[in-house]
DNA sequence: GGTGAAACTACGCGGTA
DNA sequence: TACCGCGTAGTTTCACC
């Protein structure tokens, strides 16, 4: 819950990120042949983003509605004692299907992303977990109808340093 | 921009998926050891559900202010001719910072997630890029202060079938 | 779905600048 | 500190059962 210490990435190591989050089953030896550099220096690199935390984790992208998650929804929460406060919003993100959670500036408190199987799961979802927390006043939920765009994928910049 | 048919993922396939989810660049000797099958038969259904686009992409995620970005923000937008009406959403989803765009039930007719350096990137943006969308009709900023949970993992669920 | 073999890759180490 | 080359162990991938 610290660190970020001296994170001092060059130009190659953005090379290495920006393939990986692309592909993150790529090889060391096909990378090192983008990089034009030797397949054990890109795995020396590799491993040190992942120290350091900059790579936090390969994952899988799933087709939600494959396996049968057809409902995403956005819920704006409001809590009673708020400002500061992150005890609700660490209540939230215990929520298995609760996807996202931020704190937020503005009238809301918590802005809540949540993806589930359907509207009758988001109503039993809405019983059964939020309405144990005591600490919510008040909720308005934001229900997608299609999502045009959804990528995990950042921009990475091509410049030198990054303090 | 079409499928989903005949989709049937046994109880095996979303074993697959759920530790492929958790790390892509799991080895299928190791899958196959929890899942006491031969690697080549894991092999099979990691190709069958690459096929079936069950399984979207192989990625890596990266810790976002390690390469700078430290602004997160949810934009809600309103565009002119409203109803069933893609193209705005469309213009949206070209701008790379944008990292999703939902359309929305609501009196908003949009949703956009977007990732970015700093407050004074995001003027920018808006200046170069959201402005140039003429349907436009107007904005509203929420700026994210803190994320306690982001995942882009999925419940994947245990039963047997989904169609 | 399993087996076996060939090709490929990861990974650690010692050496270089 | 960062890169390279090599050797071994482990993995992917294929045709075939």
């Amino acid at each position: 819950m610290i660190v970020e210490n001296n994170i001092n990435l060059d130009h190659i190591d953005l090379a290495i990120l920006r393939l990986m989050q692309d592909n993150s089953r790529i090889s060391n030896v096909h990378m090192a042949k983008e990089l034009e550099m030797a397949p054990s220096a890109v795995l020396e690199r590799v491993k040190k983003l992942e120290q350091k935390q900059v790579i936090q984790q390969y994952t899988t992208r799933i087709n939600p509605s494959a396996i049968g998650l057809k409902l995403l929804a956005f819920i704006s929460i409001k809590a009673s004692h708020s400002l500061g406060c992150t005890t609700t919003a660490i209540e939230l993100a215990k929520i298995e299907e609760v996807q996202e959670v931020h704190i937020i500036a503005g009238e809301d408190c918590y802005l809540v992303k949540v993806r589930i199987a359907d509207s009758a799961s988001l109503m039993e979802l809405m019983r059964n977990s939020f309405s144990k927390i005591t600490t919510i006043v008040s909720i308005r939920t934001t229900i997608v109808l299609e999502t045009v765009k959804e990528q995990q994928q950042l921009v990475i910049p091509e410049n030198k340093k990054i303090s």
